[in-house]
DNA sequence: CCGTACTAATTGGTTGGACCATCCGTTCAC
DNA sequence: GTGAACGGATGGTCCAACCAATTAGTACGG
């Protein structure tokens, strides 16, 4: 049978051990498990959430290595302190949380990119080679097609290469990567658009012109323009509505386990004493 | 270079699917396997290393959130241009790969660090409460035994809390990870040792009195004292002079290169067994 | 001849169960 | 009392299937 409803909800990518990793997640950042607590067994985990263990040892794993959680063999599995341990990752996770309304953490972001971006645009100026100044010019002026969201991040990620730090290419990425839906808006008001392509325009020029200061300024003057534009998108609506998504299907497919997802009791790994 | 007395080992040998991500992160980051390039399915991957499906399946997940691969259902697994979809856990492994000796990458991170960390430490100044100052004073004067090393990174770490950056937290945590076992030989010179007690009191202090500028300077003065250390513990062999990044330059640009790169080095496997 | 729909093969995702490796508290010999 | 040996709890690996999504091939109908 695969009739194939095609007009539904293409943006459930659910891999299911994603699934259970943002659940735990969310229980982590939201203080619901603290730092210390042990998790269930892997055995147990998989019981109550009604999937197969194998399942649950892929959501840990990706808890792993973003630092929220730690995998000791033998032991068990114990919540870390995200602020001590965790990645930077962790920070669109963090924007998600946090809502569409009141965003400190869009502040956060700006004042990096502020610190950040001038200098790296300088840099890429200096050291650029013709083969980066190629990729630039074909990015912003070839290419009326892309969308606007995706030149700019294009053109910051060649600012970074072109600047010779590698870690600010992976910075920017990190950076792009949680802004990505979110700078969606930005692009639709004409004015911006506008005033986006110029600045495409102009660091391309200062660039080629291997003007160091000028780049500099001219990404410093379009990101301070950009700051502003958050902070009014975002300023009409300081509401801020607390809502923790209920996730997780029961899985009532094959397996009848009636057993629901739930109880994850944080206990202290002290508790088990006898005698 | 004497002999590190502890703390410094190949711990790795126990997770065999660590050990399978590195040899793919590395054949992916030396470029052997290029952007857009197929990787053998699962069942193939299995049989080469001479692992279970399992193992292999959970070393391409962490190859995946770190950006590395892509994984299609249906279709099979996939090369990313890390430069574009890396994320910042990638810079540990950069260093690594680059080796001790002439090493750009860290000079990549002294920058970063000079742009941010001053910023921040006058943003923790400024915004402290009483409970971070708390923190940090007993993290500076308490606790003599703590090895200097991280002293210095829970100073960074309070400090990036103060300022109410969640995202420099995080930034810093990345940093401070990959630098981890780098920073250590820092330490062992005395007059090392001394200057930085003295910066984590001066900073104490200013953030203490919730005087920004000077926290901005001592931050900024200390991080181009350790930059200038860094260098002479690195140079003794000048080899190329204003090279930048020689290598991770002339990757491949966008065009995806559909490419079958079979026979991935094998492991033995043979005698595991206990008797 | 071309396109569409069905089919089959390929490949990642999940499952259940088994066993090994490690850690830790308990017990027992000394 | 101390230290070695035992055993349970828990994570790590393995195996052999089957489910689900994608892709390529093929037969059918225009």
């Amino acid at each position: 049978m695969r009739a194939t409803p095609r007009a539904l909800r293409p943006l459930t990518k659910t891999r299911l051990h994603e699934e259970i990793m943002e659940q735990i997640k969310d229980r982590i950042i939201s203080g619901d498990l603290p730092p210390g607590a042990a998790l269930p067994p892997e055995r147990v985990l998989a019981e109550q959430l009604g999937v197969n263990r194998t399942t649950v040892r892929e959501a840990l794993h990706k808890l792993e290595s973003m630092g929220l959680i730690e995998i000791k063999h033998g032991s068990g599995v114990f919540v870390r302190n995200y602020l001590e341990s965790g990645g930077l990752e962790l920070a669109r996770h963090l924007l998600v949380l946090d809502g569409q309304a009141n965003m400190p953490v869009f502040m956060n972001l700006h004042q990096l990119r502020r610190l950040l971006l001038p200098e790296m645009s300088a840099d890429a100026a200096a050291h650029r080679s013709a083969r980066d100044l190629d990729e630039l010019q074909d990015t912003v002026f070839a290419h009326d097609d892309m969308p606007l969201a995706e030149r700019d991040w294009r053109v910051h990620n060649i600012i970074a290469r072109a600047s010779g730090n590698v870690l600010a290419v992976l910075l920017i990425n990190a950076f792009t990567q949680f802004t990505r839906d979110a700078i969606e808006p930005y692009f639709i008001d004409e004015a911006n658009r506008r005033r986006s392509m110029k600045f495409h325009r102009d660091i391309c020029a200062a660039i080629e012109k291997q003007d160091g200061s000028k780049a500099r300024r001219v990404m410093a003057e379009v990101l301070a323009f950009a700051e502003v534009q958050s902070l009014k998108a975002i300023e009409p609506q300081p509401k801020s509505k607390a809502k923790l998504t209920p996730k997780l299907k029961a899985k009532a497919k094959l397996t009848p386990k009636p057993k629901l997802p739930s109880k994850m009791t944080p206990k202290a790994k002290s508790t088990r004493r006898a005698t």
